[in-house]
DNA sequence: CTGAAAGCGCTAACAG
DNA sequence: CTGTTAGCGCTTTCAG
């Protein structure tokens, strides 16, 4: 039932090496190469992409590691690998980790010794670096990280600068000469507490106060805002760490009727398509995933293929994308 | 540098078999043991994934077929799949189709001689049964798919009766007295047909007209839903065959001053937590991603793992989630 | 408990 | 242009 070169070849009357030049598209006589089809074509024979890996040390896979596909981040960073590292015959394995540890590793060890490289996508996984053998297992693979670098052989980590891009926003409503402007930061990971620094750097040189809200529950903005509306009733901007908080944010300042845009801005990070659909739509910081995914992409493609690609950072930077909301 | 059985074996002084046996926790002699695994943990070594998938003809791995993992829907039912399949060790490959049969089919022919099963999500790879060809390349391995079943061997359906869902919600609506009702069909697929089969059938059996208004673009809920305050100012009921699609209709309501959930009500597909993200919140049909995704991904696992596995069709029934915009 | 050897399905010299 | 043969790195009999 499940058919090999050796059948094609016996019945196509010839070798096995035949057939595997004719595979490989390499030069075979007319009338051979006429016979192999036939046999292939009846079969409908496809040649094991295993047995093929073996040989090659390669099954023209990579890994992405994620916290949570179901995240617009994650999807959209997923979806641009996927997108550009196919045109170039490379599929895509998914590791949602969660951020768990246990996960993160479980996942390295399962694909370290199946796929051509890695990415990992978001802070959360410079955690790695604190692991020796997991550095050991994965150190000469090579390795893309978005806004952390990991510390093995061969690895390149494109940074989008999260930190001015919120620095700016919280800028930008400053000059809207807003004064009370609290900020949610989701989670405590690396990227978390940079963007937080840049809303306090912000705020600091403008000698405000910084007012912090911190959550783990990404889908928590409408009760954040609950918080903030109890503590400064007036409040005058909020900005986000994460379009989704920013989002739950609208939907509570508008329950308490306050005009979102006028009398408190809110401003969303990440700029996803979602923003388009709350109302007032979404002033959001755009963190430019496409490009860094694309990038990222990129980057590993080239290291897989060519021993001496450049390891050099990669930077991008955020862009506000003003919509009604700021 | 890479390093592979025959060198532990030799520095462990010993035979790959007993290696080998070490590997899979097979009985070895604790003084061997014990030399194997300094010599393992000295190198970091780990078995090829590559060359085991050789030799027991199973990379532990399954592709999951989405037209675009950006959307909700699809994310999370990869989201689930790749949960519940990890548990028993299996790897999940992405492939973003974009509802493009040419991509699809390429993706078939990569990924066919490579995954131990393949998952379809989604009634638009029915598509897929009007190719004999393709049907041959996958006609014997397992074959999982929602809102849709795939004429091969070893093929299962996991059905939710979305018509139904749509149906009772339309229904629903009448049944607050409400009369003027649109519909809005997101693309052409089997299942928005059939969808669409839902609302229409409620509406006839209320002898109420069946206005439907149609687009393919996901974020386009806004703009429909100004076409239809155009036709119908007073339009006291909006369905949609997607949460994204729903959102866009608050928005646009509410930019009209017209109060969901009471001068007109609307009501997604899907229930994604996005519906809670909107003011009101929307009211929403659960088209139970997670039950099936779960359903499928254990389908394919015991699939995969017992030639004689049930391939019954499975079937789940959609439920209405009220909350604020209904 | 252990080692030798065959084999998984393919590619790539090498000789013809 | 073609066939033989030796791997690729494992697992699995089969003897011992």
């Amino acid at each position: 039932m499940k058919i090999n070169i050796y059948d094609i070849a016996r019945e196509a009357d010839t070798s096995i090496s035949t057939v595997s030049r004719y595979l490989n598209k390499k030069n075979v006589r007319p009338e051979t190469k006429k016979r192999i089809e036939e046999v292939i074509s009846k079969y409908n024979y496809r040649p094991s992409a295993i047995a093929k890996g073996l040989v090659a040390h390669s099954m023209k896979t990579v890994a992405v590691f994620v916290v949570d596909i179901r995240m617009p981040h994650y999807a959209n960073a997923a979806y641009y690998i996927d997108n550009e590292l196919s045109k170039y015959g490379y599929r895509t394995i998914i590791c949602n980790t969660m951020g768990e540890l246990s996960t993160i590793f479980k996942y390295v060890d399962e694909v370290s010794s199946q796929v051509d490289g890695i990415i990992f996508i978001g802070s959360i996984f410079n955690e790695i670096n604190r692991f020796k053998d997991i550095l050991q297992t994965i150190n000469y693979i090579p390795i893309v990280s978005t806004n952390g670098k990991i510390d093995v052989k061969r690895s390149r980590a494109i940074y989008v600068d999260d930190q001015k891009g919120i620095y700016d926003a919280t800028k930008y409503l400053i000059n809207q000469g807003r004064k009370t402007i609290c900020y949610i930061q989701y989670t405590n990971n690396v990227s978390a507490l940079k963007k937080a620094e840049g809303y306090k750097l912000a705020m600091a040189e403008a000698k405000l106060p910084a007012l912090v809200y911190h959550t783990n529950e990404i889908f928590s903005g409408y009760d954040i805002t609950k918080n903030i509306l109890f503590d400064y009733r007036f409040v005058e901007g909020i900005i986000s760490g994460e379009d989704l908080l920013a989002m739950g944010a609208i939907r509570a300042l508008r329950s308490q009727n306050i005009e979102v845009g006028k009398d408190c801005a809110v401003i969303g990070f990440n700029d996803s398509r979602y923003c388009e659909l709350t109302s007032p739509t979404l002033t959001a910081i755009d963190n430019k995933i496409e490009e860094s995914a694309v990038a990222a992409a990129l980057s590993l493609k080239e290291m897989i293929e060519d021993e001496e690609a450049s390891l050099d950072d990669i930077t991008f930077n955020c862009e506000l994308k003003i919509k009604e909301s700021a």
